[in-house]
DNA sequence: CTTGCATATAGACAACCATCGATATTCTCT
DNA sequence: AGAGAATATCGATGGTTGTCTATATGCAAG
């Protein structure tokens, strides 16, 4: 609940600096470009579904909004007004459907946000349909 | 079911040419800026939710596919493989969030996609944050 | 005004989901 | 090995939702 700031610095101590390139697995082709498939349609759906609930909306914004960009579940619990469980299951929404990155150090997990599948979305919803971020 | 060209001609007649300038409602500010205020989350999470499902996906790219990039009910109802007043259960969903627009023409209500609330969303998602679409 | 078509609403049902308390797992330090 | 802390899993529960059939509403043409 309390991090001792000691420890704190120590597990970071041997922590990779922030890996921004990422597998970057994008889900689908511009909605408003062509007709989705029903293959493509249920997998964007499924990244929307994550990310369409309060709760994990202000569980990235918090993740974000933290110094290093990332934040264990224990810092998260008290902001949020949950309980410890159900932000574990927010948690694991999230990083089942690529939004977060989770990292072990030491006690803690770490989560981070996948700017990847956030930058799929986008593109998925841009009216300008670019095929900025393609195959 | 079927169309009478004669009459879907005359119905378009007097059809405004398709308004671009749109109400704007923008919902939130961008959830990797700054955390999240609960009722923020809601307004942002109420439209993803209305997003996040593949026959609306689906609903949604088959609309800007149609020559004029607006349809009515009864040409949805074939393509999506579902019953018509579940397409229409759908499309209310995507005109209360504020991702289609409606139209009655005639016997039939035309469905246009309002780009302002899709844009919204992306500003939402932006990870550089650029505060385009403001208030 | 009645018939025919397009759309919406009502009611029902099954599946899903957010949340919690209780418990298990995994790690660290002594 | 054992205690303590952070996280995940389990089981239950109340609420939401996607889908259907049946029915109602609204518009147009004869």
């Amino acid at each position: 609940m309390r991090i001792d700031i000691r420890q704190y610095i120590w597990h970071n101590w041997r922590m990779p600096s922030t890996p921004d390139v990422l597998p970057s697995s994008v889900c689908c082709t511009p909605v408003l470009e062509a007709p989705l498939s029903e293959t493509e349609a249920r997998g964007l759906a499924h990244v929307l579904k994550a990310l369409a609930d309060p709760a994990r909306l202000r569980l990235i914004s918090l993740i974000a909004a933290q110094p290093r960009a990332e934040a264990c579940n224990c810092e998260l619990v008290e902001p949020l007004g949950l309980s410890q469980p159900t932000v574990s299951h927010h948690l694991r929404v999230l990083h089942d459907a690529g939004v977060l990155e989770r990292e072990r150090r030491g006690q803690w997990i770490f989560y981070r946000i996948a700017g990847s599948q956030l930058e799929a979305v986008r593109v998925a919803l841009d009216p300008h349909a670019l095929t900025t971020v393609t195959s």
